[in-house]
DNA sequence: GCAGCGCTGGAAAGCGCTTTCCCGCCACGC
DNA sequence: GCGTGGCGGGAAAGCGCTTTCCAGCGCTGC
């Protein structure tokens, strides 16, 4: 076993050339290489299975071929669409994507980033939610700098941090739609089943929501907060039936957190959407089939990895670049007239 | 911007103390270093914001910190929670882990083998199902071996590749517990959405699921395959309505396509599971809370990420290991007695 | 008292690649 | 005929780190 590796300079030799022409045939170098020295390297580098050491290179251009992405849990589907998003263009620019994962601790974030940093990662996209943990944040954005000064490129999703390039989908102006929506619909009483007050993106989908109650002459709505989990959904749910709110319709700020709402209240009789409406917010492709169907805000999950993808990995300007993508109100069987 | 990146020669420049020295106090060297000259290196890295070049430490140890994961669609929620036992293994390994997906194009996984050889992986997990399109499968075995000569661990997730480690799921043998609980529900007539043929996956639990029915007296089942996601479940399961078929319990090899499955039940107005039972494989945990609830056979995805993870990481003997986990049949509201 | 040993520190040789610099060659123009 | 320029090829200097090898030193044991 362990035969070792074919090398650059093996190939050279075999083929008769320098360790530089060689370079130049099997990079994409500027210089000219004529054309039968050129086949002669290519066809002995084709022979003896030649692989470049992607080490070497990086180190020798400083700059390797990884693309980082970090997200809190790839087993949500929100990341999971994402991340899908994010390779598939990183692999179309025959580039690497080194997965990170959070688990939801603030922390880590930045710890991940000093990682990719060691790794001389090209770019890296951070699809987590920002926090109001100062401390967390103070600490990211001198990661994101030393990233930044050492020349990679950071793009977010949701999450404008400054001198960033960003990907923010329309969180204040989906919940804002999808309480009007909700509104015409008849409800006047309404609960919102928030994600931990601390996450930015449910603190804003929440803002949007009370935003387009307003709109509608609404009285403000119940809040609850929890886990931005299925379980937290659940809990969260478990504590509205338990309060005296006498809502008709709730909005969890996730359609994950929604399925665990929709559960508990399944498990306390109550009829979707006959007692109570509820709607969520994502669209998530995996929970589209469910019953009853999920009103929600749809994001084009997927796509937002790719944008998020595309803006860090052509060089672009100097600025910070922000695409805003739109939340669209898609009202299905889970919410009904009041 | 790009101010140059701290050096370990700097840093021991700085601390006044060779190159050598430094390193060995930066990283985990056996050589026994004295205790000033130590503290006196590692406050200065802390000073100066010394992160250490990965591609030169993998370049001099030929040897990376990159742990390689390939699954076919990160989307997936198989393969998503995979992934999430995978990093997190990795991650408490201090390891980084790079994901690639192959779209469903077996020849994919070779290409990104040899992409992860050139970046030097420590390990790779492959969690991709195997197929039998032989020339896929001979490519893929020549990069396996290539990457094995070259130092690097291989492990499978459900797929016995000759010479790697494997964790092997129950395929075969939930298949036909499954067979066999469904039929002491009283059905007689079976129906299966299999997968594509060319999937091992999807002909293990096909072929486990006969011989389920088989041992309970059963007539074989009507076969419809399509391909292994929703949308084949959907197409697969209208195919089956077009036929005469009179299943009163259906098979989908995966939960995803069984959800495909009854979404076309659903539209046909065919009643789950009053007028058809229908059964998934895998236990998806986002799929969980559907109504009515999907009867399955359960994996422990996440903890057979996290043992393929476990064999591909501790170097382990010479010889191939195997790890099988068992599926677990949990009868749910989709499936009735008949 | 001295050979020998164990231990710590440093010099330097790589690891496999890119890229600069230089050199020789040819075509061209005066 | 010779100076110029352009062009393709090669030598070699790194890139930032690890690790081997050697030197020096303080001990121990005879």
């Amino acid at each position: 076993m362990s035969a070792r590796q074919v090398t650059l300079a093996e190939v050279a030799k075999q083929a008769g050339v320098s360790l530089a022409t060689a370079s130049r045939v099997l990079n994409g170098s500027t210089r000219q290489v004529s054309e039968d020295l050129s086949e002669r390297v290519l066809r002995t580098a084709e022979e003896l299975g030649y692989v470049p050491n992607a080490s070497a290179q990086a180190l020798a251009r400083n700059s390797s071929s990884l693309v980082g992405l970090v997200v809190h849990d790839i087993t949500d589907p929100y990341f999971s669409c994402i991340a899908a998003g994010v390779t598939r263009v990183a692999e179309a620019a025959g580039l690497s994507v080194v997965l990170g994962t959070t688990g939801r601790r603030p922390e880590r974030e930045a710890e991940l980033l000093s990682t990719l940093r060691a790794h001389r990662a090209r770019a890296v996209v951070l699809a987590g939610s920002r926090t109001t943990d100062r401390a967390a944040q103070s600490r990211l954005a001198a990661e994101i700098d030393a990233f930044t000064e050492q020349g990679g490129r950071v793009a977010c999703v949701s999450q404008a941090k400054l001198g960033t390039d960003t990907v923010v989908p329309g969180n204040r102006a989906g919940g804002r739609a999808l309480a009007r929506a909700l509104a015409e619909l008849g409800h006047k009483k309404f609960a919102v089943l928030g994600g931990p007050t601390e996450l930015v993106v449910a603190r804003d989908r929440l803002a949007g929501f009370k935003a387009g109650l307003a709109d509608a002459g609404i009285a403000p709505p119940t809040v609850i907060n929890g886990a931005f989990t299925r379980d937290g959904g659940y809990a969260a749910a478990m504590e509205l039936l338990g309060s005296k709110s006498r809502s008709t319709c709730v909005f969890a700020v996730t359609d994950v957190m929604a399925m665990g709402a929709m559960a508990a209240l399944r498990e306390r009789g109550v009829r979707i959407p006959e007692d109570i409406s509820i709607a969520g917010f994502d669209d998530i492709p995996t929970l589209r089939d469910t019953v009853p169907a999920l009103s929600t805000v749809r994001l084009p999950l997927e796509e937002m990895g790719e944008i998020a993808a595309g803006l860090v990995l052509d060089a672009g300007g100097d600025e910070a670049r922000t695409v805003r993508v739109a939340g669209e109100v898609v009202l299905r069987a889970s919410t009904a007239h009041n």
